[in-house]
DNA sequence: CGTAAGATTGACCTATATCAAATTGAGTGG
DNA sequence: CCACTCAATTTGATATAGGTCAATCTTACG
């Protein structure tokens, strides 16, 4: 299909969006040479199909044999166990890949863009481009632990906690992701809609909005625009997080358990606007 | 250490429970050879450090470059994401591996085992045995896979499902598992607790039990023993299952989705005699 | 048999879901 | 620049699934 589909004259959207597109991280057992992993990304890239997504746009899942790498912007990834019950399974940022195994075919489970993205779709199979098949197999590899972490800690996260301690986490896994040890600017940004964030948390958004004006209302947070948010007492979240050691030792810079979260740098985003949907292949 | 630790004169467990070593399984996209597979696990084996547990024996997870590989028995995953609030995050049996990006340092978190069991701890970063790199490489892509789409049932199961379907969820699973189309002998074993499925399936244990009791009345299930229960009506069970589809898909004998589940043979489960509790490494 | 851990059951209560109404605010057109 | 419109969010009122606690009941095993 090349990159067709849904390139049209967005107004301003592809400059506002504030992603860079990052290089993969690695998982922290058996690093492989970074530089040496970005090179094998690009060479992929040049192999694969490459696909502009407008916010709410739908793709469907990779099949069986192609990995999804996201390069910008900020996907969700659907699915509804239950009739009617949509749940978000991650949210993903540039740099991370999906594949098949990573999300089964439930019914209803589809890729939607949160905001505008770009990626491209790669064969897994084709193992015949410049790269070789054993820095191809350990990028997958890395990316496959990478998935598990963040998995473990959703599990966890959905598992026992309540609703208080649930978004705590949350919002402490996005700002422990995007502080810098100088530069604490603890202001974090939420493209996706408080619904969005509630199917992620499997909350009622009613209820998800109820905790966070109670955390604004104990000083835990602040509003910046209606997508971000700034952190005032990060110690009172922290407090409120029983997974705050965990977040830490898995996000935060120099935690060093693996890079690759859900959250993205905050101040760079700027109004996102929503237009239309669309469903694409 | 070898295989020292706990291997003391257990009255008979050693010979009751009834695990068959079985050979890894392979994620459906680019399965390897599956003698090739066999052999080399044998061979990791070799270079590995082996450990008897028994039941409610603890175990500390692996660290970083180690990967467990679980021969014979039955293993729960603990994490305790809150004081006091135990959650088991997965049931392993014969086949499948544990490594320490599957399940995060978490507060509480250890390897317990269910039943008597029998493991190897190999080192993920000696590449020098007999076992070529690639295929060593292969076989911990593929288990990575593997867990990927085990968490991700798990993830819808607890996630937006109620009780009864997350109940009859996990008896589909295992049945499902287990069950041959010629001899649909819908017998599952269940060597574990209420309690430890209750937590795994993060509900209440009472409630677990009225559950159940509530399948029984309704002609769904049979007690077969305290450890083992006997589908009466799959289809029933089914229908109680949003997730029927996606268990199938998976887990089915022929769905070829992947192998290695949670499930385990329940005809050879005979009386299992959880003694005492101890600590390992 | 006796005993104790595990499983079932009942009574009650609380955290969230649900539903609906009120408010905000971003985008639009004048 | 302002009023207007519609969707997203917040907030209040109410309902309930499932958690909690305590009292049996079962069953494995000494």
């Amino acid at each position: 299909m090349g990159d067709e589909g849904s390139r049209m004259n967005l107004p301003q959207n592809t400059d506002v969006h504030g992603f860079r597109p990052t290089p993969l991280r690695q998982s922290a057992a058996n690093p492989p040479n970074q530089k040496e992993m970005t090179r094998s990304i690009e060479a992929m890239c040049t192999h694969g199909e490459c696909v502009e997504l407008r916010p709410q746009q739908r793709m469907s899942l990779p099949s069986a044999e192609k990995v999804v790498l996201l390069r910008e912007g900020m996907l969700a990834i659907d699915a509804m166990p239950a009739k009617g019950k949509l749940q978000i399974l991650d949210f993903l940022v540039a740099g991370d890949v999906v594949s098949a195994s990573v999300v089964l075919p439930t019914r209803g489970a589809s890729l939607r863009a949160i905001t505008s993205t770009s990626l491209v779709s790669l064969d897994v199979s084709a193992n015949d481009f410049d790269v070789p098949a054993h820095e191809y197999r350990t990028l997958l590899f890395a990316q496959c632990q990478n998935q598990l972490a963040r998995v473990n800690i959703y599990q966890l996260m959905i598992g026992r906690l309540e609703t208080e301690p649930r978004v705590a986490s949350f919002l402490l896994g996005l700002v422990l992701r995007n502080a810098s040890e100088d530069a604490p600017d603890l202001t974090i940004a939420l493209p996706m809609s408080r619904t969005d964030i509630a199917n992620y948390l499997v909350i009622n958004s009613d209820t998800l909005s109820r905790t966070m004006m109670r955390f604004r209302a104990l000083g835990l947070i602040e509003r910046a625009t209606r997508h971000a948010i700034r952190v005032i007492d990060l110690d009172g979240l922290r407090k409120k997080s029983p997974l705050a050691p965990l977040l830490s030792a898995v996000f935060e810079k120099g935690g060093g358990w693996l890079g690759s979260g859900f959250a993205h740098h905050a101040e760079r985003t700027a109004p996102i606007h929503p237009p239309t949907a669309r469903i694409v292949s």
